[in-house]
DNA sequence: AAGTGGTCTAGACCACCCT
DNA sequence: GGGTGGTCTAGACCACTTT
């Protein structure tokens, strides 16, 4: 096992501080350094590798946010025990995903009214039941195959016409804005296992039955009133989420 | 609106780093500065706080790790557009899931033995078909109520005997290291949305075609190799995912 | 040329932990 | 008291963008 020094190169492109932190995470992974071991003091690390200490923080900063190390203070910089219980799962916007799988994404427009918000709805958006509001269905296709089923309500405040355009191939948050007048900052969202039933399935042209993941969303405009609710259906036998490491 | 100048409390307990990065955050969230908007640049910032350019670099980028603000080189500082079309879905260890909900969590081992590697478990752990490998089966409860049904096939290197608690017991890291003598140090997992078969349903004790989470699990040790493979259902009917927004 | 963010330094003081 | 990490400063040089 060659123990000989790694040293920084002021010369080269890569940052000083990129540098000691791909240093120190070689040897964490090659397992010179084992979870729950100490790693030498910033102060050492600083003289080691001829660095300011600001510098080295920065290293061992990088790594501890990639989950690598963590700190606690008066003690010491210690090696994370790995964390392999926990996933984290990204679900990107649906054509930001179908352009990442190379398909030709669409949206087609199925419904589009005002009508009375019904309980479930006026209590979600916060308006009175019975208040108008803005109910869409759309068919988010990949290659002119549907693909996602997605069924939104909206505050409509003011008596804008529609133009159907938009509601085509405008994102949501766009479209909330352009209807209600308001711009939607925050959204609050939960992922489920379910199966379709004949309406669903029938949208999305598979058999009822079919295993999906219902995403229910909500969004809040900046004083946190919720301006739309709804869920959209992703067909199980197509969709699948990866978990992803965190960021370095 | 009152557009009296914020200032920085240096005797308060909270940093001076974190007080300019909430007078900041504050700003975006109410509107003061709005989606595009170029925020003051550093050097202003740092003169009107009576701050370290370094110390308002901090508060900047804190912001930016949030997703609030963004940083181009040479023109400026800007507030991030919304991205309400991504979501970002945690999912705890099981243990540590049932103890937030207030649950108590066990496991029962249903079945543990050295068998010959099926063919598609050989693939995924790149040993030869027919190898001994240790298959096990076993349920995750919450309040003596089956939420989860896990089934793995891990490398098992070594003659050595299992002892049944350890399996009881231990979170699957720790297994694998006991019975392969590797310590896995990451894995890969996907989350699919499906529906449980007979075998499956009973073993949850919900009735067949319940929908269900599938999460697919590979644990590799430090040397890329794979060490485990397999599967764990969660229940639909008590198993949500909620996003997250990005830590601060 | 002037303004911006990106990186780095060499100090400093502090809070915390251990012995 | 000596070692550790946490925070902050006042400069510096650089790369990039805009004027």
């Amino acid at each position: 096992m060659k123990n000989e020094k790694m040293v920084i190169d002021k010369n080269s492109f890569i940052p000083p501080y990129y540098q000691l932190a791909q240093i120190l995470e070689q040897q964490i992974r090659s397992g010179q350094y084992r979870p729950g071991d100490t790693l030498p003091s910033e102060a050492e690390l600083s003289e080691k590798y001829g660095l300011s200490r600001m510098t080295v923080r920065r290293s061992l900063s990088q790594l501890a946010r990639a989950g690598l190390i963590y700190s606690e203070q008066g003690k010491g910089t210690f090696v994370s025990r790995p964390r392999l219980d926990r996933a984290v799962f990204v679900m990107e916007e649906f054509h930001t995903e179908m352009a990442a799988r190379g398909l030709v994404s669409s949206v087609r427009l199925m419904e589009a009214r005002v009508v009375p918000a019904p309980q479930k709805a006026a209590t979600k958006l916060q308006v009175p039941a019975g208040e108008k509001v803005l109910y869409i269905r759309r068919s988010l296709l990949a290659d002119g195959e549907p693909m996602a089923y997605d069924r939104k309500y909206l505050r409509y405040d003011r008596g804008r016409p529609i133009l159907e355009n938009e509601l085509q191939y405008q994102a949501l948050p766009e479209m909330v804005e352009k209807h209600g007048e308001v711009l939607p900052v925050s959204s609050q969202m939960t992922l489920q296992a379910t199966v379709l039933n004949e309406e669903e399935a029938r949208a999305l042209r598979v058999a009822p039955g079919t295993p999906a993941f219902l995403l229910e969303q909500i969004l809040f405009d900046n004083t946190e009133r919720p301006v739309g609710w709804g869920w959209c259906l992703y067909r199980g036998d197509r969709y699948q989420l990866s978990s992803q490491s965190p960021i370095f």
